[in-house]
RNA sequence: GGGCUCGUAGCUCAGUUGGUUAGAGCGCGUCGCUGAUAACGACGAGGUCAGAGGUUCGACUCCUCUCGGGCCCA
């Protein structure tokens, strides 16, 4: 017997009882173990931060994560998946000072590091629940017990490793450029956190005047969207080759871009064509060297030329004056600028982006706050010309977003990644990106446009930089261990960390490599006698962390056995994140593992060949591209119920429980997986999960429900005796033939990566099982008794539902598993504990009969004609007719029907099926062009052969084809010939009959009735009222009857006309025909014919 | 301003190397079937495949431009 199984299913209840089971009997831990010594198949996992709640999106993320790692397992793989967490950053930092109720670094240094950091070491796991139940709800299998976390120990070190490596080939360096400055933060952010924090806002633009020095008349007019960097104005920049004018407005005069004076004056009452005389008209390189006044001048610029006309070819004439204002401290364009031209600089804000005391007008001003005092202050004093609001966006801390971030030069650390563009680039042409626009789309085009990687934060939850410095000389070194510095010559300053442990012994380990601790550690300078080697005070940009993940994960190359681990499992096989990550995760990976294990790395210069790997004489690692990662699935961002941005706050989506609640994990899983390609932005909606589940899950639960009903009643179950006698029905060897398309179908998709197409082809197959072999077989099911056909019937049944839980079980571990426990485990010997423990099904070629599925498909049609060509007549199914006859476009396949006509009658309710033998009464025929063979053939006489065809007689065309296999025939003066695959023969049904007509067939219906088919029509309809009366009074499937009827005719006669085929279907072991039936009893009409009825129950079973 | 990407039915989405008749599901309407079914089937309405050019015998598909959305960058 099999387990009942439940008319409703709650799949979420079930869900949870496989949840507890796979956890029992460590499930995961088995399909690992079993494969140990497999060839391996590489996860990488990108780590989540688990200070934030996990919402809709990361069930997309985790469930394409999980669903190739369980298809690579069943497939004969072994797949370790290792969890990871991310720990550090200003994520973690912005977090706690939220809690805090600060926000800026002094609040922080005012507060205490040391607190401050064991506080963030505390709040990384605060969702951690979360997300751990996410995970397991999801049926995500992952290990995270042996998760790696960033800010341990031993991750950290992996990460200095990395540093020294870079450092001591002279790739980490100091520089004094122009970054995004978070002035509340008091750092700097990478490329990828600036932008994250894109926003439109509204910003003063402002023309102003700068009086040319000596004609306090005479003016050149900038433009601005940062007023505060006015202060520190050191130049004025033009273009060389543009045009300027010298123009008088009034009694002023100004320069300016000629072709942009429509544009600055527009909107000053000022007319153009009566108001402005232009003086005279030069190049830009005319000007270089003018002098004029700053506009303020509370501190000269220093090292360099200040307060004069310079040249540059980053102006344009799009938007301002075609003068640019240049203020070295404050744009990357103007910072090179002035190491160009040997121009002066000037600082006028601190890091704090306050404006220092000297600039005695704003003194302790937020900058950018200032603008409105700064505007106010020029328009008074006359140097302000005009004043608008420019929308653009801008910048803001991705972890405060208040914070406008300011670009400021400062010293700070930076990798030189720009040396190695080409080998990023070199890198990623191997690997296999999907969708594959991303490689040499946004991800190539960011390689190309690369930058050095602004490295270095000044911050305090972070990778510390593991430089040490010579108080003396300035002289460097890097360090890769917590050992290696206690090595060092006359270390000094760990008692602190003993002590802060001693006081707090619940004090994690790892601290100990965290500021302020590891700050204290200093030991003797090899550079200078006596000196001291103190740490840099900065820690590292966080996204530096996740890209060390390949070998960090491991500890490589410090702890023991980490090599082993880290070369065995480098690169990954695959990887997958969402599409923002382009610049996060997929770059840092990329960049660093190029920088230190490419074919051209830091750690030196040997090559391995193709898919080899080489231990180089010094001890250095490299490895063939690609890696650290083969192939990648970048995920669409998904979005809300209304099409926006996922928000909590908006709440345009429904929580994640919540579903798993409702429709169940597998339901949220498959829609992920089955309704769109996973790049596609997608939206997310419940309703969407709903339909998904009905149109599968559900689907593929009714089968599986019916087939237990039976074969629970047959007392059915798989056994060697009959799988030797197996003997299939036509249908059922059509149904083998399409699993083992499905299987390798679905395979072949897999293989590729692509989960979409496998879903669609597993949603056909479970459509085909449901609307045509199980409502075709449904008779052979419930036919009393047992012999060969229904016995086939069922083990054709079960191993299709058995093969399909395999099938599945990637896409829908839980399903799949209750059908695996109920439907074989039990019942076949040997059998794996758990669904997930088998082997993916492999394809048996020899099942595929080709011909069979195409005969099925038409049959199909034939089936669907019928059904319309009986609608057009008001024939209803039940009605039983004579005969259906068939005109075929394609004589061929009337040998394939042959062998289907029962089916056919069967499913159409008629006595028999024809070919018919006039055809022409019923159709009409059309030869049409196929374009595909004779567009390449004939070329431009394509279209006129189009026009043609139709004024011919289709059916000699089609006699021609059939006798001769060709047909010749006359366009434009030129003789062509068509072989049969040229043209397709239609057909199109004659008005007059009811027939219906597809591409290849025409079904005809004789709707002439006898007296004989008419009564059975009726009795049939008697039938269907009396199981809906059973179905109404939930009799069991079994229960025998009596039944009282009391009717007129002609339904009465057709009754006792047709008594034993109603008592068959019926149950019914007694058909009484009597003048009345009780009040209580059912009622109804047929055909107009009142019935009323009652039925009894008067046995139970067989 | 630049790059990438998307724009197909009321909604959510498919659409294979270009082939002349563009599909599915949901929703809507009509009809039908059903003792596995929270179902199912048939039919119908609903599309200038964002728009304009171009290449081609032939364009939803390739190219160019424009418009609109998204993402990323400046």
């Amino acid at each position: 017997m099999f387990k009942e199984v439940p008319a409703q299913f709650d799949f979420p209840a079930a869900e949870r009882e496989i949840l507890r089971f796979w956890e029992e009997n460590r499930i995961f831990e088995k399909s690992l173990k079993q494969r140990e010594g497999a060839p391996i198949f590489v996860f990488y996992e990108g780590p989540p931060t688990a200070n934030g709640l996990p919402h809709p999106g990361h069930c997309l993320t985790r469930t394409i994560k999980d669903v190739f790692p369980r298809y690579k397992t069943m497939t004969g793989f072994y797949c370790p998946r290792k969890g990871g967490w991310d720990t550090h950053g200003l994520p973690v930092e912005t977090e706690v000072c939220k809690e805090l109720g600060i926000h800026t670094k002094q609040d922080i240094e005012k507060y205490g590091v040391e607190k401050f950091i064991h506080l963030c070491q505390q709040s990384v796991f605060r969702y951690m629940k979360e997300w751990e139940d996410l995970t397991r709800r999801l049926g995500f299998w992952m290990d995270l017990k042996e998760a790696y976390v960033t800010y341990h120990q031993s991750y950290v070190e992996s990460i200095w490793w990395a540093l020294k490596t870079l450092f001591d080939k002279g790739l980490l360096y100091q520089g004094h450029k122009i970054v995004w400055w978070w002035p509340q933060g008091g750092t700097a952010l990478s490329a990828g956190e600036v932008g994250q924090g894109y926003r439109e806002v509204d910003d003063p633009s402002v023309y102003v005047r700068f009086r040319v020095k000596g004609q306090p008349k005479l003016s050149l007019l900038a433009w601005t969207t940062t007023p505060w960097t006015l202060p520190s104005n050191v130049a004025l920049a033009v273009h060389p080759e543009f045009t300027y004018a010298q123009i008088a407005v009034g009694d002023e005069e100004f320069i300016l871009a000629q072709d942009l004076i429509p544009a600055v004056f527009k909107g000053l009452p000022v007319k153009l064509d009566q108001d402005v005389r232009t003086v005279r008209t030069m190049k830009g390189s005319e000007l270089v060297g003018m002098q004029y006044e700053p506009l303020f001048s509370y501190v000269r610029p220093e090292g360099g030329k200040a307060y004069e006309v310079v040249t540059a070819d980053f102006v344009t004439l799009d938007t301002g004056t075609g003068i640019v204002h240049i203020a070295p401290a404050f744009g990357e364009d103007d910072h090179k600028l002035m190491q160009e031209k040997g121009l002066g600089f000037l600082q006028l804000v601190a890091p704090d982006g306050r404006f220092v005391p000297e600039v005695t007008d704003f003194p302790g001003m937020f900058c950018k706050a200032a603008d409105p005092e700064i505007i106010r202050n020029l328009k008074e004093r006359g140097l302000l010309l005009k004043r608008e609001q420019y929308r653009h966006e801008y910048p803001f801390c991705w972890r405060a977003e208040q914070d406008p971030l300011i670009q400021y030069a400062r010293k700070s650390w930076f990798i030189r990644t720009t040396a190695f563009r080409e080998e990023f680039l070199k890198n990623n042409e191997q690997i296999n990106w999907l969708p594959e626009h991303i490689k040499a789309g946004r991800f190539g085009n960011f390689l190309e446009a690369n930058v050095d990687w602004a490295l270095s934060r000044e911050r305090f939850w972070g990778t510390p930089l593991p430089i040490w410095e010579c108080e003396k000389t300035g002289r460097q070194e890097a360090v890769c261990s917590y050992a290696e510095l206690l090595g060092k010559p006359g270390v000094q300053g760990t008692e602190v960390w003993e002590e802060a442990k001693r006081a707090n012994p619940g004090l994690p380990d790892d601290l100990k490599v965290h500021k302020p601790y590891i700050d204290a550690v200093t030991y003797d300078s090899p550079f200078a006698p006596g000196a001291r080697m103190r740490r840099v005070p900065e820690v590292i940009d966080v996204w530096f962390d996740s890209g060390c993940m390949p070998f960090a994960q491991w500890g490589y190359p410090n702890k023991p056995g980490s090599e082993e681990l880290f070369k065995s499992r480098f690169p990954a096989d695959f990887i997958s994140e969402a599409i923002d990550q382009t610049r996060g995760w997929f770059y840092t990976l990329l960049s660093i593992s190029t920088m230190l294990f490419g074919e051209k790395g830091a750690r030196g210069e040997g090559r391995g060949t193709r898919e080899q790997s080489s231990q180089n004489g010094d001890g250095t690692f490299t490895k063939e591209y690609p890696h650290p990662f083969r192939n990648c699935i970048v995920l669409g961002l998904m979005s809300g119920e209304d099409g926006k941005k996922l928000s909590k706050s908006k709440r345009n989506y429904k929580e994640p429980s919540y579903i798993f609640d409702r429709e169940g994990a597998d339901a949220m899983r498959w829609s992920m997986l089955s309704a769109q390609a996973p790049w596609t932005g997608v939206r997310f909606s419940q309703e969407n999960i709903a339909t998904d589940q009905r149109e599968f899950l559900i689907k593929l639960y009714n089968v599986y429900s019916f087939f237990t009903i039976y074969a629970n009643i047959d007392g059915w179950t798989p056994s060697e005796a009959d799988a030797a006698n197996y003997q299939p029905s036509e249908l059922d060897r059509w149904l083998m033939a399409e699993l083992q398309q499905t299987i390798v179908d679905v395979r072949a998709a897999m293989d590729r990566y692509e989960n979409y197409p496998a879903c669609r082809r597993l949603v056909e197959f479970v459509d085909a099982l449901s609307n045509w072999y199980v409502r075709r077989s449904r008779d052979r099911f419930w036919r009393s008794g047992k012999d060969a056909d229904k016995t086939a019937a069922y083990i054709t049944l079960w191993r299709c539902l058995s093969t399909t839980a395999e099938l599945i079980a990637p896409f829908t571990p839980f399903f799949a598993e209750t059908l695996y426990q109920n439907l074989v485990r039990p019942h076949v010997p040997g059998a794996e504990e758990s669904v997930h423990l088998r082997k993916y099904p492999e394809a048996d070629p020899a099942a595929i009969d080709r011909r069979l599925i195409e005969e099925m498909a038409i049959v199909r049609e034939i089936a669907s004609l019928g059904r319309a060509a009986r609608m057009d007549a008001k024939m209803k199914v039940r009605q039983p007719l004579p005969v259906v006859e068939l005109v075929l476009a394609n004589p061929e396949h009337r040998s394939w029907l042959e062998g289907h006509l029962p089916l056919i009658a069967e499913e159409l309710n008629v006595r028999r099926v024809e070919f018919a033998a006039d055809a022409d009464r019923y159709v009409t025929y059309e030869v049409k062009p196929n374009f595909k063979t004779i567009g390449p053939k004939f070329g431009k006489l394509a279209p006129k052969l189009k026009a043609v065809l139709p004024t011919l007689n289709a059916a000699d065309l089609r006699r021609q084809l059939d006798t001769a296999g060709k047909i010749a025939l006359t366009v434009d003066g030129q003789t062509l010939e068509l072989s049969p695959e040229d043209v397709q023969v239609t057909l199109k049904a004659k008005e007059g009959w009811a027939a219906a007509q597809g591409r290849m067939v025409v079904v005809v219906l004789s709707t002439a009735l006898t007296p004989e088919l008419k009564a059975e029509g009726l009795a049939r309809d008697f039938v269907h009222l009396v199981q809906t009366a059973r179905k109404e009074q939930r009799l069991d499937y079994q229960d025998r009857i009596r039944l009282r009827v009391s009717t007129a005719e002609p339904v009465q006669g057709a009754i006792e006309a047709f008594r034993d085929y109603i008592q068959g279907e019926t149950l019914a072991v007694e058909l009484l025909l009597e003048p009345s039936v009780p009040e209580t009893a059912h009622g109804g009409e047929i055909e107009g014919t009142p019935v009323r009825f009652s039925l009894e129950v008067v046995g139970k079973g067989t």
